[in-house]
DNA sequence: ACCTGAACACCGTTCAAGT
DNA sequence: ACCTGAACACCGTTCAAGT
């Protein structure tokens, strides 16, 4: 690659992270290729689609969150671990509006530039459930599409701004749900102690 | 109002229906003019803004669920009503792709044409949640907006192709976890027969 | 009183023409 | 090899001009 063509591309990156961020997934491309001071055609023979361009964005922190899943399996309770990647996986949706929708299109798309990293992406949270349902904490009724359905519906409730704000309890009870010990120690002591 | 802008309005409104039916509630709105043989100018006047169009389209049918509502309030056991209710809501909005979003914005905008309607649909689903928390049968740490945004989001993840088939499966989760009589009967014998 | 075509400022996509 | 302006077919919104 040219000289110039990799500057162009990495400042078109760098605009466009920082235009996403702020306006959603569906910012306009003619606007990040203005801001960039780049040809609109530019843009697009860099980044072929939308999707395209997106995922270079995410990839990096894609990779991050699968790399944190395996830091959590080792260092956490089975249980804690699993809830603690969804509480980041939330946190993490939440900073690019409107990319779970893209997630949920790009997981069953084989030909999106974002399905590989979507596929990435549930088989971590996969790994950390299938760990809590052998250790005997999460009910088995649920896969890891399952697991990344709730998530993603989760999220796309976090960027709901009337919606946002009750998220956090909503996410506990769903969480509550999957537990298998959240067995209302009040209602019935079916084996307490050791 | 005149003759003509009786007709065209409710033709409009046939097209309309007919269209989002078809490819969701972000439609061109040129696209519904066109099928219309109407001006572009003249679908402005008669619905000002999306919302407006949406709503005429909507009201019908949110007054239906209200009224659906107060049936299973004298029909069923509150805890069959509010779930019941909860599978009509799903079964409805699945049939407008991407009314849910429009749902959610609208709930907390009191200048929108879909506010009043929104808030008919909450209250509905408020009345039928209270009764059966009162009953003991759902947990009393959610409220009517809780509620709005749980079917919102499931309805929402009905929306996603790749979802949809496992939608049924998640709602029925999240209803175990809404419900307090879900004291998991195969693990434990706290009181197994009669 | 109501309708309409045309204009305006956008959008994503493509491509011939430049360097 | 890479970039760009311009063209194309769309979109929602507005408004002067028609009947």
């Amino acid at each position: 690659m040219r000289a110039d063509a990799t500057k162009n591309r990495e400042h078109l990156l760098a605009v466009a992270g920082a235009v996403i961020t702020e306006q959603g997934v569906d910012a306009s491309l003619r606007d990040i290729a203005r801001r960039a001071d780049v040809g609109l055609a530019t843009l697009f023979r860099h980044f072929p689609t939308r999707e395209a361009l997106l995922e270079c964005l995410l990839h990096a922190r894609f990779d991050e969150m699968a790399a944190r899943a395996d830091e959590l399996e080792a260092s956490s309770s089975p249980a804690d671990a699993l809830v603690s990647w969804l509480h980041e996986f939330l946190s993490y949706t939440h900073s690019y509006h409107g990319v779970v929708a893209s997630m949920m299109a790009a997981i069953q798309d084989p030909q999106s530039a974002l399905h590989a990293s979507c596929v990435t992406m549930r088989a971590a949270g996969t790994r950390l459930l299938t760990r809590a349902q052998s250790a005997g904490a999460v009910r088995t009724d649920i896969d890891g599409t399952d697991l990344f359905a709730l998530a993603g519906s989760l999220a796309w409730l976090g960027d709901q701004p009337s919606m946002a704000p009750r998220v956090d309890h909503l996410v506990s009870i769903v969480v509550e749900a999957l537990l298998t010990t959240s067995a209302k120690p009040a209602a019935g002591p079916s084996n307490p102690g050791s």
